[in-house]
DNA sequence: TCCAAAACATACTACTCGGTATGTATTTAC
DNA sequence: GTAAATACATACCGAGTAGTATGTTTTGGA
């Protein structure tokens, strides 16, 4: 019944991320945030009981968005693991830079909380993206499209290798189809100039 | 000539290590450290002008400790480009647990710090590791066995995915040896059913 | 119109923490 | 031994910050 408070909480947690993005958790002042909000502290506090709340609130909003914007797509994946995989990390990357930022910001600065706040978090975030990969991964496996090892570790080792792909060096290298499609090479086939594709189209010829 | 120092800021950085891995650095006061350490905050400062200063010369200890660690291992490297990596890496998991979490640490909290700090910390984190592997990959790239993707991204794509080896899940999942090979295996041959040896061997009896 | 609840502002408290000023004890050099 | 440099202790300061108490203004409904 009072809209207006919707649209200052929008307000506030949009100036909280500018902040925490380039800040650390302990730099940004609960002042900061007020007044890059343009309102002051007493208001701050009349919406988040604390620094906590506020910032966690921000990660489960965040999170939320990045749900919303994957879930479509991820429900519509089709073909093998390998294309599934390929379409997701394309969609992901899509996803506006703040929104990129946040989520390595949540990822490194999980720890500063103490349970439950903390294991609540990280349900959270694995629920966005880890848990996502680790189905697809089991899929392939399953289908026999991957070795079988275990999926949940198969998964963070990718998350990590996307993470350095998103960040800085590997932005200005190459274009985002291209840091994809290499991603899902390094991760199929490896970095061995002998590719799998290669190697079985000789294997055609050969045995016709 | 006044040679108790030395074992002093030993202590301090001693204690200074072991209470930074687990809490941030922000959350982590000079009492803390002074109180950890077994003397005032006065003593303390007697032996580093700032909080700043003690991080950083942590931080350089460390990684002295490291490259002297890595020094030997790292010039006697032998054989292929994926034997040396495998060698390296495996010598690199047998550091102590805490200058592991330590490097973990600092690639993680490096950015608290403003220029020049900044840069130069970046600069002594890289020459340990990134710029070791770096080498690794460009060699293997010159020798024909990996692909000549840019080996400053594949560098950091190797250490990230090393990080995650290295923490938590992965330590209990296997071996030291067993987590060393499943990175190599993915980073030259990928996860892929059909290895590329298995498909060179196939080749080799079909052409003879 | 009028009132209660919500939205926001102001001023303040309590406390932490990095850093310092100034002392005392201990070590080394001669 | 003794003087000076070093090592460490004690007590404090000032800045900054999370959080609160208490006001004033605005909003939405009857």
């Amino acid at each position: 019944m009072y809209p207006k408070s919707a649209v200052t909480i929008d307000n506030i947690l949009q100036a909280a991320a500018l902040l925490f993005v380039d800040r650390n958790y302990a730099d940004v002042s609960m002042d900061d945030i007020a007044e890059s909000a343009n309102m002051t502290k007493g208001a701050l506090y009349h919406h988040f009981q604390s620094k906590e709340k506020l910032y966690v609130a921000l990660m489960l909003n965040t999170l939320e968005e990045i749900n919303h914007h994957q879930e479509a797509s991820f429900a519509s994946l089709k073909g093998s693991c390998r294309e599934k995989m390929e379409r997701f990390l394309c969609n992901f990357m899509t996803l506006p830079e703040l929104s990129l930022r946040l989520l390595r910001l949540f990822r490194r600065d999980i720890n500063i909380f103490k349970n439950p706040t903390r294991q609540r978090l990280i349900e959270a975030y694995q629920a966005t993206v880890p848990l996502r990969i680790e189905k697809l991964i089991q899929e392939g496996i399953a289908s026999g499209e991957l070795q079988h090892y275990d999926a949940r570790l198969l998964s963070w080792l990718h998350v990590a290798m996307v993470e350095v792909m998103l960040s800085g060096y590997g932005k200005q290298m190459m274009g985002e189809e291209a840091r994809a499609t290499l991603l899902i090479t390094l991760f199929f086939d490896g970095l061995s100039p002998k590719a799998t594709n290669e190697l079985e189209n000789e294997l055609e010829v050969l045995t016709g």
